[in-house]
DNA sequence: GAATGTAATTATGAATTCATAATTAAGTCA
DNA sequence: TGACTTAATTATGAATTCATAATTACATTC
């Protein structure tokens, strides 16, 4: 453990960047909607510069678009967003699984292994939101174990802007059962450290999750 | 066509950003530069408002760190962090790849042809300046071609903040030869409409290109 | 009563001002 | 001479102010 910890007083603009884009994430600011700079200059207690600065920010980040005039407004997740974005995210996971079968310690692995336990104990038990954590944790750590900042920065980045969408469809029995079982491939692949096919599965399941999710927004639509 | 263009009055920040940006893609402002406001200011004519703003995006997108209380400086292109864009770009060029073959009109692989044309007349002449333009050319088009707007905005931050390093070391003969006999491999895929074909030689081209680029440093600092 | 034009209000883009952290310069003592 | 203090200067983060674009409310005309 190190003497002490890095001195962490980021600067407002900085600190109202993460807190807004939460807000936005956590769809307390809901697409569609104005930003409106005094209000939030009121319940954040900060004056208008940083927090114009922050929304500036989160423009080039795509949570908000900005108008000449005309303030910022939250961007909505379109179906096309969601069907252009996917395939990008499958195809950074793949090249993540790839670079972590190889980086990865055994130690790390077997940290994976045990939330892969913790995953199957939520399924089998029908808790949706211990799984949803469990399986974040899992791509998480697959994520961070490609030891590839440049990967890490633009995933969480796209990953941030469609988990907005979460709340469009429910996870549907088939899914999870199909989900569970590709989960169970990728976990085969990482203990065998076969990198091509544990990235090729990864691939697929980011895929298959899109799938889902786009069956699942027409079935709502139509019944 | 349309009835009207849409007035496109960028607000002064995105202006800067573009312009400080270029600044810093043409070497301008140079790594490790420290990034002086006032000057800034006085340059363009602005106050420091809008200045800011612009570094503040500009920091986002990594081409600036901010330090608080002592401001803005040029990041330095570190060689790790060559080594961690150029698979990520490898992996978004396939996908684009894989897109285009689909999307593409067979105009826009005519317009392509010609482009590709251009490249081997400016091989045959030596002319490098010529070859880099046409080469560029055709990466955009595959890149425009893939309709993926995602896709083509995080290439196009990751393809900027590496063009920094385009100095860092030259083009050499064998790699020059390499690279033409890649792109009429690519070509030819193109033609067949072969998307996955297409994908793969684009991601081993880019990878290629890291390979020689590495070898280039290498040689230049032994040397 | 709907549509158009005008005045009042509000919100936004940008400049300026202010307080303070960093940096530099000057001074002091061993 | 050189390290350490301390004062002066500069640069930066953030608040405030100002000018103007957008919006709203109201009036007027047909």
């Amino acid at each position: 453990m190190s003497l002490a910890e890095t001195i962490n007083r980021p600067t407002l603009h900085q600190e109202l960047v993460d807190r807004i884009r939460n807000l936005v994430i956590e769809d307390k600011l809901k697409p569609g909607e104005k930003v409106p700079e005094k209000d939030l200059c009121e319940a954040f207690g900060v004056s208008r510069t940083p927090l114009r600065e922050a929304l500036k920010v989160l423009a080039s980040e795509g949570f908000v678009v900005l108008q000449a005039n005309r303030g910022a407004r939250v961007t909505h997740v379109t179906r096309q967003e969601l069907a252009d974005t996917f395939p990008v995210i499958a195809r950074l996971e793949q090249l993540a699984g790839e670079l972590a079968c190889v980086q990865l310690s055994d130690v790390d692995i077997a940290a994976i292994e045990a939330r892969h336990a913790a995953m199957l104990a939520a399924y089998k038990a029908q808790d949706r939101p211990a799984y949803f954590q469990a399986n974040q944790d899992i791509h998480q750590a697959l994520i961070q174990g490609s030891q590839n900042k440049i990967l890490q920065d633009h995933h969480k980045l796209l990953a941030a802007r469609i988990q907005r969408a979460r709340f469009m469809v429910n996870l549907s029995d088939d899914r999870w059962a199909e989900a569970i079982a590709e989960h169970e491939t990728m976990m085969g692949h990482l203990r065998a450290r076969d990198s091509a096919q544990l990235g090729q599965t990864m691939k697929t399941h980011i895929e298959n999750k899109f799938a889902a999710f786009i069956n699942g927004i027409d079935a709502e639509k139509g019944g």
